[in-house]
DNA sequence: TCGTAATTTTGTTTTTTAACTAAATGGTGA
DNA sequence: TCACCATTTAGTTAAAAAACAAAATTACGA
């Protein structure tokens, strides 16, 4: 039990993370549209969305090619809830924060067209 | 702001600090009482007050030879205030948790006799 | 079935963190 | 002032974490 909000806090605790957290919050997204959004290697993200897989903050929904990524609710309990919408509410008015929601906004219209169309 | 919550979550991410927090939570304790209470050394619970004290989370009060720590309320912020109130409760029923609390009971039960009083 | 693209895993390096012992600091009371 | 006790700081070691490149895996589509 301590173990284990240790494990859910230590996902958390970590800037890129938080990134990851507050674009998936935002929309769903495969690992290279995080890529694009926060940049890194898809090797280190993948490794980040582990982390946050373990801990039951994301779940990943394959879809063709593609596994998209977004905010596991139904795993989380009340209080984990409350804890992940407040830190989301912490970091909202970070500068880096809304550039990267920025980046998501123009890969969600870039997907609309072509991209990720066959 | 990203960083200043990251390292308030890391603050708490950590299972000696949770512990920390929680029995400090509870009552004002001095390093001594703590090591009582949770075991390690002096020199590792100072340190993991510095980082919880960096991250505002508590604060000390001068008394004769000792420091009374207890929890900083006054310096967090709403959603701060949420986040620690909530991950207090999420481990207030794990056993090392409930362990602690009776030595901090102890404690508290023999300053009333003689050993912090001259 | 084969090649390609998305993702994960492996192996490695660097950095950070947690713990200890020992030494330094700082305040109390004799 | 001096010795003592609580606490912090320094110095060290071991373990964990974060990043990358490269290799392995997986799943479509031709």
């Amino acid at each position: 039990m301590l173990k284990e909000v240790n494990k859910f806090l230590k996902a958390l605790a970590d800037p890129q993370r938080l990134r990851i957290v507050a674009i998936l919050s935002y929309e769903e997204l495969c690992v290279c549209e995080i890529k694009i959004a926060i940049g890194f290697s898809m090797a280190t993200i993948s490794q980040h969305l582990a982390v946050l897989r373990e801990a039951e903050i994301v779940t990943g929904r394959k879809e063709q090619k593609w596994i998209y990524y977004s905010i596991d609710w139904d795993s989380l309990d009340k209080n984990q809830k409350d804890i992940l919408t407040k830190t989301l509410d912490l970091i909202s008015n970070d500068a880096i924060i809304i550039k990267d929601k920025e980046k998501v906004e123009k890969i969600k219209a870039q997907r609309a067209c072509s991209v990720h169309s066959s």
